[in-house]
RNA sequence: GGAUGGGUUCCCGAGCGGCCAAAGGGAGCAGACUGUAAAUCUGCCGUCAGUGACUUCGGUGGUUCGAAUCCACCCCCAUCCA
């Protein structure tokens, strides 16, 4: 185990699976639960990583795909990597580009060796191999890095989704052989589908692999939310105690909620960006539409529970202005707005848990947010 | 006073005998969004209402089986000439 990462456990939640943890990385310390917000192009989309901070942002995630084609891995590392390329000093996750294999379609083929894809700005031919995939990591340089998966669409049958797993293990298998640096942590992925018994063989062969951490991928792509809670329970049993959860892709409020009861360390979304700039904020209230009508005169905060720039200085009615002029700053406050809110949660989660309290938590917040 | 070009559903604007409740924009209204091909996408947008019915294309009258589309007169608007 490499000696720059620890993982401890702090307290288990005495009403639930929940666990508080700490996740120590090479620019800085997580406390977990953990929400990421998500930089896909080495920017979370209207935040400066100054308003990042403020918001108490702890790691942020990024992604391979994009950077390796644009700008290009290399420059990335030329410019001193990708903290000092963006200007975030905290911790930084890297998704491996398994997502992109899934939702860019028709644009690549799957094989054993990797992915051949074409490129979704210029069309362009590209391969990705597990090794390659570390390469552009290792060249990036963030503290977390995702092994090279396939994200398996819902719906899709037994056979599929096996085969694809079973791939997608011996490809994290590559990935921990070819991994080149020692200062980043390497965290496998769990796949299949929408199968308890082959969530089962999943979460097994990942654990036996023994990564620094564990992502649970190829959830909230379309199917009922029951059932991936379901296979939360089946994965969550079997991946060891010791070792942080990230379930990928996943950020609802309630998802952080049933996840977190289920022992998932781990959150990222782009949920509260992407809404933000489509006229939306999340409140304590349950999600507004500020953009609507209704708001036109509502003079009141985004969300008058809110502790954040957003909703300490503007309202409502100031906001849906700036949503129909369609300018910038709607975009920029709503972007403030939802993260701190989710980021603000998931403290109030932790706290819930170092308290034995997160079910009553969880009925407080259902119960205001309207989701009971 | 004369010439020419125009007046189309909230706005702009296409249509120039039937396939027109009328293209296309815009505005407006609503919905979607969960490891970001997303500051994107989708739906509604004359009225009432189940396929349907009814009232619309400056006004009035006419031609025609049928008119936003053709004719006459009138009213406005724009530009040019006196």
């Amino acid at each position: 185990m490499n000696p720059t990462f620890k993982f401890e456990l702090i307290h288990e939640c005495a009403q639930s699976k929940a666990r508080l943890g700490r996740l120590t990385t090479p620019h800085g310390v997580i406390e977990t639960p953990c929400y990421m917000p998500v930089g896909t192009q080495a920017t979370v989309k209207a935040m400066t990583p100054l308003e990042l901070r403020e918001i108490k942002t702890q790691i942020l995630l990024s992604n391979t795909y994009h950077l390796y084609l644009r700008p290009g891995h290399e420059l990335v590392k030329q410019a001193g990597g990708l903290h000092a390329f963006m200007g975030w000093n905290g911790p930084i996750l890297t998704d491996s580009g398994g997502f992109q294999v899934f939702s860019l379609g028709d644009l690549r083929k799957i094989t054993e060796n990797g992915v051949e894809f074409r490129s979704h700005i210029d069309g362009s031919r590209h391969l990705f191999t597990p090794e390659r995939v570390m390469e552009i990591e290792a060249a990036l340089g963030a503290d977390i890095i995702m092994a090279f998966d396939e994200c398996v669409p819902y719906p899709a049958d037994h056979d599929y989704t096996e085969k694809s797993m079973h791939m997608t293990h011996r490809w994290a298998k590559r990935c921990k052989e070819s991994q080149l640096r020692a200062d980043q942590a390497l965290f496998g992925i769990v796949q299949g589908g929408t199968y308890a018994d082959l969530r089962a063989d999943s979460a097994k062969a990942i654990a036996d692999m023994d990564f620094i951490g564990n992502g649970i991928g190829g959830l909230s792509v379309g199917e009922p939310k029951p059932m991936m809670y379901e296979m939360l329970e089946v994965v969550n049993a079997i991946l060891p105690k010791n070792k942080p959860r990230y379930l990928m892709g996943v950020g609802s409020p309630d998802c952080f909620f049933e996840g977190v009861l289920r022992g998932v360390d781990m959150f990222d979304c782009v949920l509260q960006t992407r809404i933000a700039r489509n006229g939306q904020a999340l409140t304590s209230r349950g999600p507004l539409t500020i953009r609507n009508a209704t708001f036109e005169r509502d003079f009141s905060a985004i969300d008058p529970d809110c502790d954040c720039y957003a909703c300490k200085n503007f309202t409502r009615a100031y906001v849906r202005h700036l949503i129909k002029a369609e300018e910038i700053l709607a975009a920029r406050l709503l972007s403030i707005h939802n993260l701190r809110f989710s980021l603000a949660l998931m403290e109030n989660i932790r706290e819930a848990i170092r308290n034995d309290r997160l079910l009553d938590y969880k009925k407080e917040f259902y119960e205001t947010y309207g989701l009971l």
